[in-house]
DNA sequence: TATTGTTATACTCTATAACTATA
DNA sequence: TATAGTTATAGAGTATAACAATA
């Protein structure tokens, strides 16, 4: 049974295993609850978030950016104009295509990211803290293998520019 | 670094490790896209699926069911409403207490939870395809453990009713 | 007085459809 | 005509504050 409620019980003896479905669903609620926590501190919300990560290394249109984010066009200029009301972004018309519009963070939000990812690091360490080093390293494996097949099958044909890592 | 975009460059010979904290966010991204995908497939947002799987085996109070789905009453007033609208959920007013209602799923919203549960399985079955058995068993367990070391972090004091499994 | 729940209000986020401007 | 983007509109979802009814 998938349990969706994102409540758990426990016991003093730690054993259990929620069989691979719960699991894999209550560790992504735990993940998102902390990403979510940390993007409230800062009056962001999920996607604010996705759209600071995205622009770390691209400045792309507004178009690119709905695809990116599976959003309608109009959504995310709704989007961009809450970010750029906020100074954590910018709009710079492109000198190509009159038409288009270039996205690009600004230094206050890039410093926002900055300070982001510090706080996830913290909060998904102490996530991993009943882990020992090596089954840390197991996880880390075979989490990436699944987020990378996951990723293959929902992105076919998109390839992306290389990111920073 | 910590990447929010959901997206992941991938290449044919797989054998990539993510980091620790990449991997599971993505893979938290992965999971909760599927979560989403089905969920929109039925109108259902992400909090409807988890008030859906919180009323299988509980008959709350709009205050109790605030604080499972940590929001304020006043947003669970608007969620029940869509969702009574909609004939999934239903109100009863208590019997003890003239002030309290609590809140039970309808017949209609049990077979749409099932349902949902059996897409679940299925598209969660498809994301990790690509792992062994004894890898999935790993992963199970190591996934459990942070999934339950996260909630008795989350829920010091809960204690929650036996859930059906 | 405290608790349970709803209402009023305001904002974010989202999509659809219609629009403008450029290609 | 097609594409890039915005605007108008509508609805879900959220929180705060004020309210009603019951305990």
């Amino acid at each position: 049974m998938v349990c969706v409620t994102n409540y758990v019980k426990y016991t003093a003896e730690m054993t259990t295993d929620l069989g691979l479905l719960d699991a894999l669903v209550q560790l992504s609620f735990a993940v998102q609850g902390a990403l979510g926590r940390i993007a409230a501190e800062h009056e962001l919300s999920l996607v604010q978030v996705r759209l600071l990560g995205i622009l770390r290394d691209r400045e792309p249109g507004m178009q690119e950016l709905a695809k990116f984010l599976s959003l309608d066009k109009s959504s995310v200029t709704g989007l961009v104009d809450r970010a750029e009301r906020r100074g954590l972004v910018q709009r710079e018309s492109s000198s190509e295509d009159g038409r288009a519009v270039r996205v690009s963070m600004t230094e206050q939000g890039r410093a926002l990211a900055q300070q982001f990812v510090k706080q996830m690091e913290r909060e998904l360490g102490a996530l991993v803290e009943g882990l020992s080093e090596p089954d840390r390293r197991r996880l880390s494996v075979l989490a990436s293998q699944v987020a990378l097949d996951a990723a293959r099958q929902a992105l076919p044909g998109i390839s992306l520019s290389p990111r920073k890592r």
